[in-house]
DNA sequence: TTGAAAGCGCTACCAG
DNA sequence: CTGGTAGCGCTTTCAA
């Protein structure tokens, strides 16, 4: 099924079918009514990847994620998405699952797919990669990575502080003894949120105690180094957590280890996913804003004349905290 | 950056560098390193269009699912997502949230891919759709909906098998008020699980009351339910609902009307995704078993010689009862 | 307003 | 083992 069949049963050559296709109005109507009905009598869906050879540009814009199963990325993906595709534009995600060979073939793979433009929203990035990137000049948006340049955006969130503002709320209600939960503890943004811990903990309370640990991205990971910290034998009143994922994880370990939250200890999650306020008790979190942080990824890849243009640039989003059941004054 | 490029700067025809690029084993070594030096000087990634197109065919799967963000579908895209990247093909998701429009453009933009094989993974389908795929000549797998017939492979679950053990279950316990939540009540396996609720409750409980509720696939959609039905002044000493997503919401609602899971209500999911055993309760459920749909997906998608075929076949899995803490004796 | 034809970048067949 | 070259299905000038 091809353009031609379609030219040939329509009588007409393939460059009108083709401008059908391309809405352009330059066709009689009446042309048009034929090339219409030839096309759906034949069923016929036009070769994308002839179409993208052919045209020399696509309408596809790629995401790269490291755990799309985190609602966080999903989140991001579901307005980057939305953004798209009032634009005419597609979007294939790839899902790397923290794993940097994925990481290496997906961003690959997006330059021979030659994406209009490429969102990364990973934890971690060789800076070879982004030459790569550089050099296939694909447009790009980095969430947490990377330095703005040429055809690159930087969004980033200011862990510090919502970092620091947990710490000093969690301060403030008597908190002294600190556990830090995170995952692959050398990824980026992971150890940024746990410097930016480390920091505020010795800047609000110097007298305090603290530890951290760090597993995989998930319900499992959190309830394991969260048992791990407990084996330890240090006694923490407050869990701070990477994310919302972790923190439930947290949750589950505490109460098998027969701890109440927050009457015993006090548990923080970040992101502020959907679940935060479903889990039992609901989680203080720390608000992130992915639908803008999506809007923000698609208004870099592919600039509105209308909007202000912010390809290049590097956006710093400040992050909210939002109280729920989950903390509480400490124990003394 | 061509292949036309790589083969003058080689000194090789573009014919010599197609072939090391898809790793003919014809090319003298020294040859081939040359090549190579050059591709990696170059920075060349093929345009995957050109090669669709020249080679006649794509090593790209695609899926389409109702909602990712639900873990049932990811853990299946995740599972298939391996068989593919192991057997050297590339999956492309797309997500429609339960709107046929956005099924129908989804389904029409893989056939414009040509891609080597969709996996469908979604409530409800028009019939009308399943003949373009099958005029597109396109290999299909259906999860939960269709026939099977040429070219198109049916996965399903024994929901009623499921619902009636929940509920032979549940009797056993006492109980004798059912609520059933679903989503979207329309949609085929939700409502096939809707009808094998109410036939289970006539066969195990002739003389008991049911009542059913349907809101979003979501933590709010299940909590929307739950409110309604308890508001309707029914009240049930059990909820059955549709997956383990909207019962974390149901748990929620209960909560927040001072009912206590198990003691004065029991809950049921369905699914068993990894949050189940995370939710608080931890929730009792019917095991699905993703990973199996999605070797099965691709199994049925790309043939192995190896292994037994089951392109066009219908493939019925049966689900499994998991106990846990969200059910309990019926209060008396 | 429409058609003819030259590519887009790659694969695959046929020679040599 | 390597090169020449005819397409793959579409878009896009350039003419008509």
């Amino acid at each position: 099924m091809s353009l031609e069949e379609v030219a040939k049963r329509a009588g007409v050559s393939t460059a009108t079918v083709s401008r059908v296709l391309n809405n352009l109005e330059i066709v009689r109507p009446a042309t048009k009514a034929r090339v219409l009905k030839a096309i759906a009598e034949l069923n016929y869906q036009p070769n994308l990847h002839a179409r993208t050879l052919a045209g020399g540009r696509s309408n596809t814009i790629g995401m790269i994620a490291s755990n799309l199963e985190n609602p966080f990325f999903f989140d991001v993906f579901r307005s980057l998405e939305a953004q798209a595709r009032s634009h005419g534009y597609e979007v294939v995600v790839a899902h790397t699952d923290y794993d940097s060979e994925r990481l290496v073939r997906s961003v690959r793979l997006m330059i021979g797919r030659r994406v209009a433009g490429l969102a990364v929203v990973v934890s971690e990035m060789d800076p070879a990669l982004i030459k790569e990137l550089h050099a296939a000049r694909t447009p790009c948006v980095f969430y947490d990575v990377g330095k703005p340049q040429e055809r690159m955006t930087n969004i980033r969130v200011n862990y510090r502080h919502g970092i620091e503002r947990l710490v000093e709320y969690l301060h403030d209600l008597g908190h002294s003894r600190f556990a830090f939960v995170g995952h692959h503890s050398t990824l980026a943004p992971t150890s940024e949120r746990e410097s930016a811990f480390l920091a505020s903990v010795k800047r609000f309370a110097p007298a305090v105690e603290w530890r951290t640990d760090a597993d995989r991205d998930s319900f499992e990971g959190g309830k394991l180094a969260a048992l791990r910290v407990l084996a330890s034998g240090f006694s923490p009143t407050a869990f701070i957590c990477v994310n919302d994922i972790m923190a439930v994880g947290v949750l589950r370990a505490l109460r098998e280890k027969g701890l109440r939250v927050p009457e015993d200890v006090s548990v923080t999650g970040f992101d502020n996913v959907r679940l935060a306020e479903f889990s039992e008790p609901p989680l203080t979190s720390v608000h992130i804003p992915r639908d803008e942080i999506g809007r923000l990824a698609f208004a870099a890849l592919i600039p509105d004349k209308e909007l202000p243009n912010i390809a290049g640039q590097e956006i710093v989003i400040e992050p909210e905290v939002v109280l729920r059941a989950s903390t509480a004054r400490a124990k003394r």
